[in-house]
DNA sequence: TGTACATCAGTGAACGCGCGTTCACTGATGTAC
DNA sequence: TGTACATCAGTGAACGCGCGTTCACTGATGTAC
């Protein structure tokens, strides 16, 4: 009412929320039962309350829409990684609180994190290609972050690269555990332990590492 | 023409092979592009080359042809695990020669892996349950035969049961590389390398287990 | 500040299409006598 | 061995439905003067 500033921008402020709340929907019809491809554009605007040609004012093509998830999904996730990278090295329970803030978070985004599981295995090529390289680019990024470790700072790239591909594998079976409960108040505490032990005995091969494997 | 016994039988063979082939034709549409619950009825008799009516002859609905497909892919796969636990123990390279046997067989059934990991967080629940109920009865096994080994022992049920949902995290980690890969003669030995070491390294941290763990 | 015009998100009717499912049918095979 | 009947896999027409996409439209907001 006496706001001209946000008034003035009103128009547009719905036309965003309109584009925004067409992937929400997609995400919570994904959630709720189908996979993408089994997905229809129309049961996506009946979820927004728009007609269905509106989406055309937002996105050429349902693919369009998907590949747009997969961004938002690793965003955010991104993000979380960053923030990891730079807390405080080394504390003695550093494993066991790292998992506790990756499950929280997983559960905080099980909407984005269904939907990559979902996805990358999913009916639509394009997006499972677009989540690969992402996962790819995630785990070359650890694999990085190994090397600067006093334990790990002689290995090879490839060795790396192995250890977080072995980590990412474990903490993608620890996301498909998470999703399985779809509660949000689900007690996630067994899971924690189980696992921060996958990554306590991965990390307790590390010191015996080369003593053979290196000859062959 | 001369083989009684055969043309007897003829037309309910016939009709064992519709079966079969509605099956095939569904695994095939899959691995090709669709997801499970992206697939129509009409699309697999079409496929088979009978008309739409014929599939209610075989199944009432797509749901019992998709658990069929479940049940199909995890009895090869069984036996694939029987015979390994029945080969002769501890040979030098162990390791290696299970892990070429695995991919191999992979390669050699990948429409069935193919599905398996599409569906096991597809669109359709009762699939997706199946799939879960005998991923954790391998789980349960493999914690079993592990247990049989002089290093593991003494380890807990809960202990063995973490290292082998992180072999069987690892192991589905490389059936998804291998699935990425549709062609018959791709090469897997780098493959088998990663996939190898990643299995010695899970291996190398059991003797120093429970040296810290066993305290929290 | 006021007016005239451009932009563009959202509308609603209409289209042709492939879908799952029903139904009454056909005709080959299996079974009883 | 021959005949009469039952079974049942496969047929083909028909149905109503939700789908993606087109089109010309409306009317609120943003912009130029």
């Amino acid at each position: 009412m006496g706001r001209p500033q946000k008034t003035h921008r009103t128009r547009r402020e719905k036309s965003v929320n309109t584009r925004q709340a067409l992937r929400e929907a997609a995400l919570e019809l994904i959630d709720r039962d189908n996979s993408f491809d089994g997905l229809s554009l129309r049961e996506i605007t009946r979820e927004v309350g728009v007609v269905p040609t509106t989406f055309y004012r937002h996105y050429p093509d349902m693919e369009s829409l998907g590949l747009e998830l997969v961004d938002d999904s690793f965003r955010t996730l991104r993000e979380l990684l960053k923030v990891a990278r730079q807390s405080p090295v080394e504390t003695d329970d550093r494993i066991r609180r790292s998992v506790e803030t990756f499950v929280t978070y997983v559960r905080a985004n099980r909407r984005h994190f269904q939907f990559l599981a979902r996805e990358r295995f999913g009916g639509v090529a394009a997006i499972r290609e677009e989540i690969r390289t992402e996962v790819r680019l995630l785990q070359s990024e650890l694999a990085t972050d190994l090397g600067r470790f006093p334990v790990l700072n002689k290995w090879s790239t490839d060795d790396l690269n192995m250890m977080a591909g072995l980590m990412i594998s474990a903490m993608i079976g620890i996301v498909e555990q998470v999703l399985v409960n779809r509660r949000r108040e689900h007690d996630d505490s067994a899971l924690i332990k189980v696992a921060e032990k996958q990554l306590r005995l991965i990390l307790l091969g590390t010191p015996a590492w080369r003593s053979k494997p290196v000859t062959d």
